[in-house]
DNA sequence: CCAGCTTGTCTACTAATATAGACAAGTTGG
DNA sequence: CCAACTTGTCTATATTAGTAGACAAGCTGG
């Protein structure tokens, strides 16, 4: 009688339940390469065949990896082995895009909202005079599909009238500054923390609850160093690491 | 706050039962010699506490270790963990004490009963008129307390009359031949076969259900070669290794 | 002998694990 | 558009794991 290739049966009885060994399993493939990065992993129901078991119970099993931040499902399309954490360098010259190109993969930005705001403590650090109008602009920037981090700038209105609809084109910050006038732009000041990512941003970033976000609060000035944009931006942690050179 | 070191606790939630962490972590330091051949576990009052668990989890990862033949428990007295199976040689000079003995270990014969039966399987391996009347002694032998093996033995009841009471007395069937005039004798043939043990023997060897017993038929002789003892021995296997060299 | 320890067995109950099925809702490709 | 796939969520039920307590029965040392 031939081995049925198809199954993996597991130890039932054995004293370890089902869920964690097929969670090890899983992980194991995926450690050793047998489900690369962004690889799409058998359907529910395929698993559900191949380990003899419940689909309940290997939802269990892809729960605790997705918890680990190993693997992310998506409603209607399946589960996928999360990518290799991108480093991020954070010094004088911050750009999304091509730090996600570096790393081979496609970025991408979407524009969630557009509001015109007084606010005392950006205006400030813009080095505005208090009550000046503000444009506050809502972004999520992802990485081959995946979100990667989710930020809000703040723009002098007077001086960037218009700057979404080139930022809703292009998704690129670099982009739209360069639409209007700005060649060339710097990092004037960097602060980093981290916290635990909010509903909202669990949403928006398809975060497990409990993971972390990387808050990072940032200052770019234009080639004369003035400061043309505040911005704050929550990094998923498990999927961007931020390196700072000295 | 200092940790306390009575207090060995257990992940609970881990996706492994409480009784395969027990049981795993009282395993390694029994490997790792933390608890010696033939020590005493402790209690399972103090494991139940040592643990933070129900005695019953406790008991259950005993059950476990005692089906793998690593610990023994006796009624009363506590848990133990067995010895390294005695090698017993198989040649033409056998003999238990001598054997047990070489181990560092102390032998002791306990008579179970004796009677005078006519059976003519074994009247004939002794080489004896069919329906000639045998002495039946049925024994159990034990290194250290351990019970090794139970034997059924057959004799001619004429030749020696009164064996059972030497038996008895020193538990040993070689100085029993040696009052009855053999000086020594030898092994002629011996078969060894294997089953699980019988409800009797697991009483008897104080052996957990499903454990192995090697069968040994053997046939001893005195000095001029004429059969004396037909002898049937069940060892537990757990406790002793046969080892014939040829 | 017997008090105090030990293991063995029993019942009752709660929590965790696993199964079974149904249906909602998002995605994809023809 | 829509059929066929995917993940997400819900209810219900059976089995295993773990807790709690009581009591029987064997051993040991004073």
């Amino acid at each position: 009688m031939p081995i049925d290739l198809d199954r993996l049966p597991v130890d039932r009885g054995s004293g370890v339940s089902l869920w964690r060994q097929i969670a090890e399993r899983i992980e194991s493939e995926i450690t050793t390469g047998a489900f690369p990065p962004s690889s799409q992993l058998p359907s529910e129901s395929e698993l559900t065949e191949r380990f003899g078991v419940n689909r309940h119970t290997v939802r269990r099993a892809l729960a605790v990896l997705a918890e680990k931040g190993l693997v992310r499902a998506v409603k209607g399309r399946g589960s996928f082995v999360e990518e290799a954490p991108l480093p991020y360098p954070i010094g004088r010259r911050v750009r999304f895009s091509e730090n996600v190109m570096a790393a081979g993969r496609a970025p991408r930005g979407r524009l969630l909202g557009v509001a015109t705001v007084v606010d005392a403590e950006p205006t400030r650090r813009l080095g505005l005079p208090p009550r000046t109008p503000l444009l506050r602009i809502e972004m999520v920037s992802s990485a081959n599909g995946v979100p990667l981090s989710r930020s809000t700038s703040w723009f002098e209105k007077a001086r960037f009238e218009g700057l979404e609809a080139e930022l809703q084109r292009t998704g690129s910050v670099s982009r739209a500054f360069a639409a209007h006038g700005i060649a060339d732009y710097a990092r004037l000041e960097t602060a980093i923390s981290a916290r635990p990512a909010d509903p909202a941003e669990q949403d928006l970033l398809e975060l497990p609850p409990g993971r972390a976000v990387l808050v990072v609060d940032a200052v770019n000035a234009d080639a004369e160093g003035r400061p043309i944009q505040v911005q704050r931006t929550r990094f998923a942690a498990d999927r961007v690491h931020l390196v700072v050179k000295s």
